[in-house]
RNA sequence: GGUGAGAUACUCAAGUGGCCAACGAGGGCAGACUGUAAAUCUGCUGCGCAAGCUUCGAAGGUUCGAAUCCUUCUCUCACCA
């Protein structure tokens, strides 16, 4: 099945210059993709376009991965309504960086092992030699204002819905985006740029830039956004964004994102998410229709992203903590485990130390909650028991419960639970 | 630079001297029900066990009493130039 077909059938495309698939049939092209530095870590959210890349070199062609170290100092207006903030360059560095080398985990950049191996750009490095007249006299004059105020992006900005206006920065954006198209496609020979539907308009500025000043042909292809079903936004959690990184989003909870998706999101997910066939992907669905409640759908969607994400040993364990937390699990399961066991499965719980003093004379339970930040006030602690949502190692506790050393586990941990998902370990020092 | 409007809890938003820890909505959290879901229902959502204490942009002032009145300051927005 060829690039384009796959990405239909999957439901991830979202439009195409004239003539992107047939040039595509025809060639073996090398196509881009951008990244933003906003952090030192992808969320999942770029998941989307990874896996773009990741088809795109499945099906012979080059991918190349461009981290936005110069346009990330600029500042991507698109579907935002406001100026965003400019990162310090330190900062910048520091997530280039970090946004590096989890690409790297996705993408074959192998040289040795793969023929279409994929590359990875920094705009930074072009961008940085470029003087303002430069800039000014050799992309600003083939782009007019009228073309750059009709794209959406700038529109939105300027009229009189907007409340904040638009930065000159910020209008600017597009040239550098289009510049680098302009470049890749003069260096690299580079043809095609792929993105989020949302990126339409700083790529078309590419490819006229192209036309215009190269007298060159190029393409654009736009993927749709993931939305959710109940209009959520994807990717977010109550505790913020699911990163790709380990150290901020811990496996289990990764897994667990994924676990939690709503039916009709997962049938899209399992589509967009992973790499299995068409086959595979219809029978499973048909498979979940007749017993939503086990959930094949998003256990699968689970296993494949986790696996691909972070490996086959931190998804295992992924499952082994969502079996112990949400099973079946007692006290007595609990105290059975073995430190090391027990530190894997609450991997990323956040835990506090406390002195094995307090515990030998009892730690009353309003303190045990309310001094090691898991909750916020006595007075929260208190409100939670008469909920009766607090358990101390998965067993429901009222405001009279003692914490003692016969309630530790492995001898050393205490595992304090407020309602059904949120977990907080105390550790004895 | 001119003119006008405004700043209240996570957000929106009432309240214009005592009945205000502050209406309401959303969000969040929890409980029941479930599939670790959706929908629904219920409770909670400044600190404190309580008495009480600290909150309504900031600082002062008037008053027995201030989110509410006065003064100054800071910031935001809109329109005009």
């Amino acid at each position: 099945m060829n690039f384009v077909e796959e990405l239909r059938w999957r439901g991830m495309l979202h439009d195409m210059m004239p003539e992107t698939e047939e040039y595509l049939l025809k060639n073996k092209t090398t196509g881009y993709i951008g990244f933003d530095p906003t952090a030192d870590s992808l969320h999942i959210g770029s998941l989307v376009p990874i896996i773009i890349l990741m088809h795109f070199q499945k099906a012979g062609h080059n991918p190349v991965a461009l981290v936005g170290g110069a346009t990330g100092m600029v500042g991507d207006p698109s579907g935002k309504s406001d100026e965003r903030n400019l990162l310090d360059e330190e900062t910048l560095n520091k997530n280039i960086a970090g946004v590096k080398g989890q690409l790297a985990r996705f993408l074959d950049f192998d040289n040795s092992t793969s023929e279409n191996a994929a590359q990875l750009v920094n705009n930074y490095d072009w961008m940085k030699g470029i003087s303002l007249i430069e800039f000014v006299r050799d992309v600003g004059k083939h782009i007019t204002v009228n073309y750059m105020m009709a794209k959406d992006s700038v529109k939105k900005r300027i009229d009189s819905e907007s409340k904040t206006g638009m930065s000159f920065t910020e209008f600017t954006y597009q040239l550098f985006q289009g510049y680098d198209f302009y470049h890749l496609y003069k260096e690299n020979n580079c043809k095609l740029q792929m993105g989020g539907s949302d990126q339409w308009g700083n790529i078309t500025t590419g490819t006229e830039l192209i036309r215009r000043k190269a007298q060159g042909k190029a393409y654009a292809l736009t993927c749709k956004l993931i939305t959710k079903a109940d209009g959520t936004k994807f990717g977010k959690t109550a505790g913020g964004n699911v990163w790709l990184d380990a150290n901020r989003t811990s496996p289990y909870k990764f897994y667990q994102y994924w676990l939690n998706s709503s039916d009709e999101d997962a049938e899209k997910y399992i589509k967009i998410f992973t790499f299995l066939d068409k086959e595979t992907i219809e029978q499973l669905i048909a498979e979940h229709k007749e017993a939503p409640h086990v959930r094949v759908l998003q256990k699968k969607i689970g296993e494949e992203v986790t696996v691909m994400t972070h490996g086959k040993e931190a998804y295992n364990n992924a499952i082994k903590a969502s079996n112990i937390l949400f099973g079946k699990s007692t006290a007595d399961d609990l105290k059975t485990l073995d430190e090391q066991t027990f530190l894997d499965v609450f991997d990323g719980v956040p835990q506090a130390e406390i002195e094995r003093s307090v515990i030998e004379n009892g730690l009353e339970i309003v303190p045990a909650f309310a001094d090691n930040s898991f909750l916020n006030s006595n007075g929260e602690v208190r409100r939670a028991l008469k909920e009766n949502s607090i358990s101390v190692n998965k067993e429901k506790v009222k405001d009279d419960c003692v914490i003692t050393t016969s309630d530790l586990i492995a001898d050393k941990f205490v595992l304090l639970q407020r309602g059904k998902k949120s977990y907080f370990l105390l550790k004895v020092i």
